[in-house]
DNA sequence: GTGGTAGGAGGGGACATG
DNA sequence: GTTCCATGTCCCCTCCTA
């Protein structure tokens, strides 16, 4: 570990509702809620709004509903997000090539790397500066951590929440973390947790009180070295710019459980079309086909199978797929389904799978494509007896009221919000969902950018 | 009630090798 | 040549975490 407080962890405030509120005056201030709106969906973000009433990330939509029932109930625009975040990580690619992105909203910065702080004074500088920036880029906040290793900048950022900046200063590490609970450290979820406050452990000074040996023989080897490494905040993890993928996955989970095993077959297929999509799209190709299977009861398994050589063929992956399913009971029902590569290769070849699938793309497969690069609209789907319907949260435009978004939509009406990032609260208008006036728009800049500004705005 | 995607570790079994 | 054993490697599956 170095000495000088030189790595930085950078987290989004809430980052999907805090965009949301951005874009829609109408939400500041407000409990917003944005995840999946379906009878299973979870919760991805709530805004602090909603966590005051306990809304937390990853609890079922139904609960976060019992809890805040007059909170905005959004559904995740990835595609705004993402360019929001592009944004972001520009800023952090400014201050170092070292940059290791988490997730959209998360990241860690190797300053001493890019040569941007070497110590205390110059780390806090650059760090009020970074927050500055995405202020000033994006409209909204992010709190940033500054310490000596990854493990104890990732704990000051969430120290520094909301809004904040928060420096560990080398030396007062141990005494900082004692007392902190074990779930602070990484690697430590619900269920290492649950292990290890059974033995009596709660706290990051008990967790080192308790020795190498113990956590070894609690743990197993890896976790049990690596968490009394991290108990004496000791972390020698580096900043890695570059991860290769080691397997491509697709799944999806079913509103209502599904039983009639032809169609279990047919989603199996669908889902090995999608999986190989994604492996084609990145270059490569993979050895091990993974299929997985969530009963009704939550019960999860999962059956591989070890080709070979590497495959990128959709017919290939579907037949192990098939294969895989056989020795599968799915007799109760199963909610969800999953195709996955894994023991990756780069290995392109021609273009197969259009080959395999005609001239072009199926229909289906080229309206799976569109969702999946982001490009969603706010017309969800468009039902079978022709009716357009719309999905709370996304952008539209109205021929007469401009730029808005859909609040809520059912029973053949659809309610916009007529209102932009820069405007005023706006009215409401209900309209039939089939209004042929109105359509589906891009997410507006959250910033306007001025002429010779620095940092440009968000245009989706 | 409990999403989607990815990575890593542990444990156990099969198999090759000497 | 066969059997037994130790060891290493690969594969499969589950569990956990972020």
């Amino acid at each position: 570990m170095r000495n000088a407080p030189t790595i930085l962890h950078l987290d989004m405030d809430a980052f999907y509702a805090s965009a949301e509120q951005a874009s829609k005056p109408s939400l500041r201030g407000k409990a917003v809620v944005v995840g999946g709106l379906g009878p299973r969906g979870v919760v991805a973000t709530a805004s602090y709004e909603a966590r005051v009433f306990g809304v937390r990330s990853a609890m079922p939509m139904a609960q976060a509903r019992r809890l805040a029932p007059n909170a905005a109930y959004l559904v995740p625009r990835f595609g705004f997000y993402r360019a929001i975040s592009e944004q972001v990580m520009g800023l952090l690619h400014a201050l170092s090539p070292l940059v290791e992105p988490l997730s959209l909203d998360e990241a860690f910065v190797d300053l001493e790397a890019g040569e941007a702080a070497w110590d205390e004074a110059s780390a806090r500088l650059v760090g009020e500066k970074l927050r500055a920036d995405i202020r000033a880029g994006t409209g909204l906040t992010g709190s940033v951590g500054l310490a000596a290793s990854k493990m104890l900048a990732k704990i000051a950022s969430e120290e520094a929440k909301p809004d904040g900046l928060v420096l560990i200063e080398p030396g007062t590490e141990r005494a900082l973390l004692g007392p902190m609970p074990v779930r602070i450290l990484p690697g430590v979820g619900p269920a290492t947790g649950d292990h290890l406050r059974r033995a009596g452990i709660t706290t990051v000074d008990e967790l080192a009180e308790a020795g190498e040996d113990e956590l070894v023989r609690l743990l197993g080897k890896a976790h049990g070295h690596a968490l009394y490494a991290m108990a004496l905040a000791r972390d020698d993890r580096p900043v890695v710019a570059e991860r290769e993928a080691k397997s491509v996955s697709v799944e999806d989970t079913y509103d209502v459980d599904i039983h009639d095993r032809l169609r279990v077959g047919m989603e199996v297929q669908r889902l090995a079309d999608r999986c190989v999509r994604r492996l084609r799209g990145a270059g490569l190709s993979g050895r091990t086909i993974v299929l997985k299977v969530r009963r009704y009861d939550f019960s999860t398994l999962t059956r591989s199978e070890t080709l070979r050589g590497p495959t990128d063929d959709p017919a290939v992956v579907r037949e192990a797929a098939a294969r895989l399913l056989d020795s599968v009971d799915t007799t109760g029902g199963v909610r969800l389904l999953g195709v996955g590569v894994s023991g990756l290769a780069d290995y392109t070849q021609e273009d197969l799978f259009a080959q395999a699938a005609g001239v072009g793309e199926s229909e289906e497969a080229a309206a799976e494509h569109s969702v999946e690069e982001g490009s969603e609209g706010a017309v969800e789907a468009q039902a079978a007896h022709g009716e357009r319907r719309w999905a709370a949260g996304h952008d539209v435009r109205h021929a007469e009221f401009g730029h808005g978004w859909v609040q809520g939509s059912g029973l053949g009406r659809v309610t916009v919000r007529f209102e932009t990032p820069q405007s005023e609260v706006g009215r409401v208008r209900t309209f039939r969902v089939d209004d042929p006036e109105l359509e589906p728009a891009e997410p507006l800049p959250l910033v306007v950018e001025r002429p010779g500004a620095a940092v440009g705005g968000v245009g989706g």
